[in-house]
DNA sequence: GTACATACAGTTTTT
DNA sequence: CTGTATGTAC
């Protein structure tokens, strides 16, 4: 019997997807076809009859990823996924918390909140309990309690000697009952109330244990130490563990991150070799070659050297700029000539290290007219106006909910200010009731008092409209009698603001085709209201709507965004002493190294051709900054690299070109070919018309200068 | 209670 | 330079 599915595989690519019962670390470098291995593995499986679909689960960090491989499953044809568990660890977890909400001590219709809204709860409990913002600043308050639960601590078993960790852990555990009294769980909480369950309940455990018996992890290198737990509990039925991840990769640690789990999984699941996945499938020899040369300079890796049956393609390009305005100038040029080459602008992208250098270089492709999207703004469900909707929504499913209250309390404005908020939560506490139960019961008296009952009768004609109306509808009712909606429109400046909450109602209708027609029953546990499954959707899900951009434009992102794209040409800017590496990364232990895996990161998004950048003088905070070149380009090999000056940047863009000699089609960057000296490409121009000379680099032949009246040179 | 002014800090980020 | 957060005047 031949299994199709199987054919194109390389031998190590067969040898993961058809590994043995048991566990198994696959070493998946970039490019290396890791998303096919992933789901043909699972395919794999089922066709084997090693597992029914209702036996697998596969875990995922981004919605993205997860919604990606559910789609390529689906496309491969006779397979059924029905029963399957695909998703992300929170969206596994808010599942199983959904289904066992009593066992875990929740309330059914528990809510989530997303990060901006625990931050706001915690400023919310620092202010009730008079803390001091200076010795204890919310932020750093928010990171205590999400680095313990993450650790799988919770207050009660913080043993802090210090005063100031003790007072920390009791902060965290006001912070708790404020959650527990609200109905409230962040992010993650889910996991941890998730590891808790099935630590304590055997009989779940023992359940879900025998239920799984293939558990597939992507990304394994950006699993947490809490992660990690939870998948040795849901494995201790003698699951096989189908690890893929690459240390190499690993750009995440400072937000918990620990490429020990991959060590640690080794030892634990009996991992006897691990399966590396090295050839790459997307970029040119020269630019593994640059991967590689980089990322040998880190120590402790598991070890791995991408390859190629490709050629080795164009050398790497660098650029020495002597502003931030020239290195963006010479970027726009240099896009605006491949695309007059006939690379889309959706296949380039420019990548930096941190978001504000998104400046100069929106500034300088806006001047020269190239249309572009900056990848990781602000996402559908964060906008101001959808957060406010949401709120009203919140306190339409869960009247207990006090941050939703006080988000909305005064927006759009109906006089209560933080003088009559804070009567109100006196109120609140005297009784030991919520805010909005609050609002009747205070004085009552007073212009304060008036303006604190209207909003009482608002949200009572919210929650009577809302009764019996479909989803979409209860949206509706809840803009036009919360006043968002005329708020708005009464806007001029803000009628985008308008049109995203009419979105809202699109997305919410959307919602329920998707949630009514849910394949799995498992997926809407029975009797959980479409409200506070939207709810829950909208802060797990915070990216789904985003809007998409141009759909040709030049991407610009961060390094970190750039993770798992692809382009045929990348340029990554700012490659300078203090910002890549970043200056804050030198003092952390390892920092340096997670900043080369980010540039490897980066390197290794390319498919054909990379530019690499840096200005010698850099606008940052106002102040000029005069930067060195990055220690990382002295690690790459320097016959990988061809050298570009600046004084050609103008004749990289040809349409500045082809004002002043419209016969010069020659720009740098370009691939040419020359009779004698084969295949090559420019790194250089100077001069114009008659005297126009190119420098061209042959690469086995050598650089050479050529004299475009003589050389017979044309394009390849 | 709201509007403006001044001070201040300023990596990377998904759920 | 820019957005945010707090403080002061109406």
């Amino acid at each position: 019997m031949t299994s199709s599915y199987l054919a194109g595989l390389n031998p190590e690519q067969l040898a993961a997807v058809t590994a043995p019962q048991g566990s198994t670390l696959i070493l998946a470098g970039a490019g290396s076809g890791k998303t096919r291995v992933l789901t043909t593995r699972i395919a794999h499986l089922i066709h084997t009859g090693q597992a029914p679909a209702r036996g697998i689960l596969a875990v995922t960090f981004t919605n993205k990823a997860a919604k990606e491989m559910t789609a390529r499953l689906q496309a491969m044809a006779p397979i059924h996924i029905g029963g399957m568990w695909i998703g992300t660890f929170h969206g596994l977890c808010h599942r199983l918390l959904r289904a066992h909400a009593l066992e875990a001590g929740l309330p059914a219709l528990f809510q989530i909140m997303d990060s901006a809204d625990q931050l706001a709860a915690i400023k919310r409990l620092l202010k009730a309990l008079n803390v001091d913002d200076e010795r204890y600043p919310a932020k750093e308050v928010q990171h205590f309690i999400n680095s313990a639960k993450e650790s799988g601590l919770r207050a009660g078993s913080l043993d802090g000697a210090q005063p100031f960790e003790r007072r920390l852990a009791e902060l965290f555990a006001a912070y708790d009952e404020q959650c527990a009294r609200e109905g409230l769980v962040d992010f993650p909480e889910l996991l941890l109330r998730t590891h808790e369950l099935l630590t304590r309940n055997e009989i779940l455990r023992a359940h879900y244990a025998a239920r799984f018996q293939h558990i597939l992890v992507d990304e394994f290198q950006d699993t947490n130490r809490l992660q990690y737990q939870w998948l040795r509990l849901l494995a201790s039925g003698g699951a096989s563990v189908f690890a893929v991840g690459d240390d190499d990769q690993s750009i995440y640690a400072f937000r918990g991150a620990y490429t020990g789990n991959m060590h640690e999984f080794q030892r634990d699941f009996g991992i006897q070799g691990i399966i590396k996945l090295e050839q790459n499938y997307r970029s040119q020899g020269n630019i593994l070659d640059a991967a590689n040369a980089l990322i040998r300079h880190n120590t402790g890796r598991l070890g791995k050297e991408l390859w190629t049956g490709r050629g080795p393609g164009s050398p790497i390009i660098v650029h020495a700029a002597p502003s931030d305005q020239d290195e963006a100038a010479f970027i726009a040029q240099a896009v605006a000539g491949l695309a007059a080459e006939g690379v889309p602008l959706s296949d380039i992208a420019v990548l930096y290290r941190s978001n504000a250098q998104s400046r100069s270089l929106e500034h300088a492709l806006f001047n020269a007219a190239i249309p572009y999207r900056v990848y990781g703004g602000l996402r559908f469900f964060e906008r101001q106006e959808i957060k406010h909707a949401l709120a009203y929504l919140r306190l339409v499913a869960n009247p207990q909910d006090n941050g939703a209250l006080e988000r909305v309390i005064n927006f759009p404005p109906r006089g209560i200010g933080a003088r009559t908020l804070a009567q109100l939560a006196d109120t609140a506490a005297q009784h030991g009731i919520a805010l909005s139960d609050a609002l009747t019961r205070g004085p009552g008296v007073g212009k304060s008092g008036a303006a604190l009952a209207q909003f009482a009768r608002t949200l009572a004609e919210m929650r009577a409209a809302c009764q019996a109306a479909a989803l979409p509808e209860q949206v509706e009712h809840v803009l036009r009698l919360s006043g968002l909606s005329a708020h708005y429109a009464a806007s001029r400046s803000e009628a985008d603001r308008l049109e995203n909450l009419a979105e809202l109602v699109n997305a919410a209708a959307a919602f329920v085709d998707e949630y009514t027609a849910a394949a799995d029953p498992g997926l809407a546990p029975v009797g959980l209201p479409p409200l506070t499954a939207f709810l829950s959707h909208a802060s797990l899900e915070a990216g789904e709507y985003q809007a998409e951009g141009a759909a040709q434009a030049l991407s610009l992102s961060t390094a970190h965004a750039a993770k798992g794209l692809e382009f045929h040409t990348v340029f990554l800017s700012g490659l300078e002493e203090g910002l890549f590496p970043h200056e804050h990364s030198l003092n952390d232990r390892g920092g340096v190294e997670e900043e080369r895996r980010l540039l490897y990161v980066a390197i290794t998004r390319a498919k054909e051709r990379l530019f690499l950048s840096y200005a010698q003088n850099r606008m940052l905070h106002g102040q000029v900054r005069y930067g060195l070149a990055s220690r990382f380009l002295r690690e790459l090999p320097s016959e990988l690299l061809a050298h570009a000056g600046q004084r050609e940047a103008a004749a990289l863009d040809p349409r500045t070109t082809r004002e002043r000699e419209p016969s010069s089609p020659w720009h740098v960057g370009q691939n040419v070919s020359h009779p004698k000296f084969g295949t090559g490409i420019i790194i250089d121009c100077e001069g114009r018309g008659q005297d126009a000379r190119v420098q061209v680099n042959f690469g086995a032949s050598g650089v050479k200068w050529l004299v475009l009246e003589y050389a017979r040179l044309s394009p390849a």
